[in-house]
DNA sequence: TTGTGTTTTATTGCCTCC
DNA sequence: GGAGGCAATAAAACACAA
């Protein structure tokens, strides 16, 4: 029986209503105006005859009469069409001369749903026949009502869920082209900075030379120690010429040819610059080894506060872990 | 008045839960 | 296996411009 539904059989739906392919359901209501579902019955009839509840069908309900008038068109059914209410004389003719009339619910009664489904979009049974007594309505339309007003509510949070995220996109391109931006003058300034450094260390270098020259003897511990650092640039003098970034020790086992080697291979442990850390791009990691910058040059975004616009970018540390040589401040 | 797009009501089939 | 929820869909009702 997968998918196929009997309304109001021993349930709390509340009788039949069956469609245009009528197979799949089962008409709990005779012709005479029996009904083969007993506690309905005694639900509806009581109502339609009874002052507690007003009707069983509102005013607007959907329903067909041509089961109640015998006719044997359709297989929609319905309960008693009249309403106590306010179906009069009017309304019974107008029922008589529109057949198979799809009723849209009244206002009222569509305010009195739209605040039931405000505390509580879910519908138990208990509630729903209570709702529809009060509606006078079926309590299968009552549950049907729930369905399609879930279904809207779903659609308009979705449109709203798309909105909120189309906009914190928006804002996300508009940080990003920012941190663009200021990388890309970061950068212009780091090729200054290291220019200038190449040039006072080649001149230090010299000058080390010259007193070395000049005393024809050892220089003392900490002219060493210096020479020892500059060298630990990459200054080897001829390549200092051609390549004027390449500022880092050639014979490093992380730098080959001005590139950070670990870089090229990330299995390496002393890989430095955590991919998963890392939130540039690959074409951005490239272009940074291609510019010769060691990578670690850069902060992590996250460790970057944004809500101060940086009045300098010169406040990073290259990590080279010898003796903490360069440092901006 | 009529054509057309939108909204509302209802059905059907499938799925999950108990 | 029955009950109920949901997605997809049909179709009536409605709104509105031409």
């Amino acid at each position: 029986m997968a998918g196929r539904r009997v309304y109001g059989g021993g349930g709390d739906d509340g009788g039949s209503i069956s469609g245009v392919s009528s197979n799949h359901s089962v008409l709990l209501q005779n012709r005479g105006g029996s009904f083969a579902s007993e506690p309905l019955s005694a639900l509806f009839l009581s109502g339609s005859s009874s002052s507690t509840s007003p009707s069983l069908l509102g005013s607007r309900s959907m329903m067909s009469f041509e089961d109640i008038r015998g006719g044997n068109g359709s297989n929609r059914s319905f309960f008693c069409p009249f309403d106590n209410e306010d179906n009069g004389d009017e309304d019974l003719d107008d029922y008589f001369h529109h057949p198979e009339k799809k009723r849209r619910l009244s206002a009222d009664q569509v305010r009195f749903l739209e605040k039931s489904f405000e505390t509580e979009n879910k519908l138990e049974p208990e509630r729903k026949v209570q709702l529809a007594k009060d509606l006078g309505l079926q309590p299968r339309q009552v549950a049907i009502w729930f369905q399609n007003r879930r279904a809207r509510w779903k659609t308009k949070q979705l449109e709203k869920d798309y909105e909120a995220l189309q906009s914190s996109y928006g804002n996300l391109k508009v940080d990003y082209e920012n941190l663009l931006k200021e990388k890309d003058s970061l950068k212009a300034e780091i090729l200054v900075l290291t220019d200038k450094l190449i040039l006072k260390d080649k001149e230090r270098s010299n000058s080390v030379v010259s007193e070395d020259d000049k005393f024809g003897e050892e220089p003392p511990q900490n002219l060493v120690d210096e020479a020892s650092k500059s060298s630990k640039l990459g200054c080897k003098q001829e390549e200092m010429s051609s390549v004027k970034s390449d500022i880092f020790d050639s014979d490093s086992p992380h730098y080959t040819d001005g590139v950070h080697s670990s870089l090229l291979d990330p299995g390496d442990s002393s890989y430095i610059f955590d991919p998963d850390q890392s939130d540039l791009s690959q074409d951005e990691e490239d272009n940074l080894g291609k510019n010769l910058l060691p990578p670690c040059i850069f902060p992590k975004l996250e460790d970057v506060d944004y809500s101060d616009p940086p009045t300098s970018s010169c406040n990073f540390v290259f990590p080279i872990d010898d003796n903490a040589l360069w440092s901006w401040s």
